[in-house]
DNA sequence: TTAGATGGTGAAACGCGTTTCAGAGCAAGA
DNA sequence: TCTTGCTCTGAAACGCGTTTCACCATCTAA
């Protein structure tokens, strides 16, 4: 396989030469220019990236650390990525974590060994702390409120807003035992979703209903298998993901529970589910959100922290 | 930054011998190799990963390329390709393409380029006769029957027969107009699967019932709606997606259609919902899948052509 | 006429880890 | 005693594209 050099020696010039032609750079002769391409196209001559990569110091790849790529919440978000990948001619490293952490440790030492430009992470269970260390490698940017922060970026929404604005929202319809389902108990956003629920019974005391582990819309089922085994069942729900509502709503009619009379149920991220389903819903621009963090690692935003909007959508199930 | 020749250096040695230290190699004296490791924390030496691959000729990066990663079905075989990564100590780059044949071919120039090492491709547009040109730059594997192919790998189910399987099985079940959905027209896959239709077909004449560009749950809907407008509707449907199964069995309810009374579903895939949903199914092994398509373009398949197999569940909606 | 662009070109250094190969020291078998 | 055969070590070449810098021609503005 042909290299820079022989290219060089066929067509009668300098490496330096063929490199400013493959990289069209000015300041080369139209003849010399099409005798480097007559010899590179004959011997079909093919950049070698890794050499590339040494030379330049980066590689054109960007790490996306997410706990696992089959939810759709994280399919929307990659999507997003994958847009800003293709418009800024780079790709990514996809690490599906599981939440191990010696996975997001494999990240980060990508990241220090140069192999990957900078690292997106979108859930974790290393602390921010650990991670902010690894700045000096190459941009991180993670998808939760990290504002403040001086050496990593955030794109996230204010999950404790929009959490009050809905319990809020349930009360004011008339609801009186407000619950929620939400995926892991830690990281950053269940922790504010936390906060908020708990100033709400503060202000308006009632008892508490936390549902935890639920991804997919097979879970749903099971947040009303739960329910069933209460004596004091809620009235609401405010569940993380418009798929576990989706199955929450699946499960209510199996089980003949009136949406929204007996249950009222609200989702979140405004998923296409969500409309097919007349689910009401917060949406999240998660594939906005996805766009945003590319251009962070990327360098390109203005502001070292963005906060995104999230808006109610009124449908049937309250 | 150090690198390998200051830490040489730094702890009186050659490089060959730091680079032994750094590969475990045997044939170094004990306290030679302190020495060095003693350097390499002080300093905090990292290796730089692009220096490796340049003089390996290898990236250790697998390229796998998807149409989308927000589809569950892709989502799984993910899954598997990500597990079977983590054990071979490499990592993957993602190629979504959203079936541009322009994504395609930047998965394939990145093999040419030595960006990656082997290419696995789960579903494509690109004709294979091209993509088999490639194979010489490096391992590739499709997910397709590419029996009798020399030059590239398979691992695949046969669609024919499990299709086959499926409208006998509905046959004896006294259905008598059936009809299947199916995401692209086109495809390996959709190919096989017609194929079997048209055969069924011939040999128990009925009218055609064929439902394209189902992807997602929502668009169950989208094929009840169809099959709403006609006058003569199908009383069975094979549904070459759980999810979309369980939309159309979401749309059945909705619209007071008697599964399986009236309409009988069967999925394929054998998804978590398709169990919730208590939907009658035909598993197919798709993690496994994904793990296989790794271990192929690992080399380290004893056949370049695995089939695996496929099996029927039966559940409520037949 | 002269100083200062601007176009065009190539030698050499650089980024950095791996691998080949030659050679030294030392012990076991012939 | 001599030959093998390990163990251990390092110089040098290798993989390959990019970038810096020096230098020569032209050409333009003063």
């Amino acid at each position: 396989m042909a290299n820079i050099r022989d290219i060089a020696k066929m067509a009668g010039v300098s490496v330096t030469t063929v490199s400013r032609v493959i990289n069209d750079h000015p300041y080369v002769s139209e003849e010399k220019r099409k005798a480097v391409i007559d010899v590179m196209r004959k011997v079909d001559y093919q950049v070698n990236r890794n050499a590339v990569s040494l030379s330049q110091g980066k590689s054109h790849l960007i790490g996306v650390v997410v706990p696992f790529v089959k939810h759709p919440y994280f399919g929307l978000l990659i999507e997003g990525i994958a847009k800003q990948a293709v418009e800024n001619h780079y790709h990514f490293v996809l690490i599906q974590t599981n939440y191990e952490k010696v996975r997001e440790q494999e990240a980060l030492d990508m990241l220090k060994h140069k192999q990957i430009d900078g690292l997106i992470i979108c859930s974790h269970i290393i602390e921010l702390a650990t991670i902010e260390a690894y700045h000096q490698y190459g941009k991180i940017v993670v998808s939760e409120n990290a504002e403040g922060n001086k050496s990593i970026d955030s794109v996230f929404v204010d999950h404790y807003q929009s959490f009050m604005d809905a319990l809020a929202y349930l009360k004011h319809k008339g609801y009186k035992r407000i619950g929620y389902c939400i995926g892991r108990e830690s990281g950053s956003n269940s922790y504010f979703r936390q906060l908020a629920y708990k100033e709400f019974l503060r202000q308006y005391p009632q008892k508490e209903f936390v549902f935890t582990e639920n991804y997919y819309f097979e879970d749903g089922q099971k947040v009303i298998d739960e329910i069933s085994e209460l004596t004091e069942k809620p009235d609401a729900l405010l569940v993380t993901s418009d798929v576990v509502a989706a199955g929450i709503l699946t499960a209510c009619k199996n089980a003949h529970i009136n949406v929204p009379k007996d249950m009222a149920i609200i989702g979140f991220d405004n998923q296409p589910i969500a409309k097919m389903m007349d689910i009401t819903t917060f949406e999240i621009p998660i594939a906005t959100m996805g766009e945003r963090l590319f251009q962070h690692v990327l360098g390109k935003a203005i502001n070292r922290h963005e906060e995104l909007a999230v808006n109610l959508i009124e449908r049937g199930t309250v």
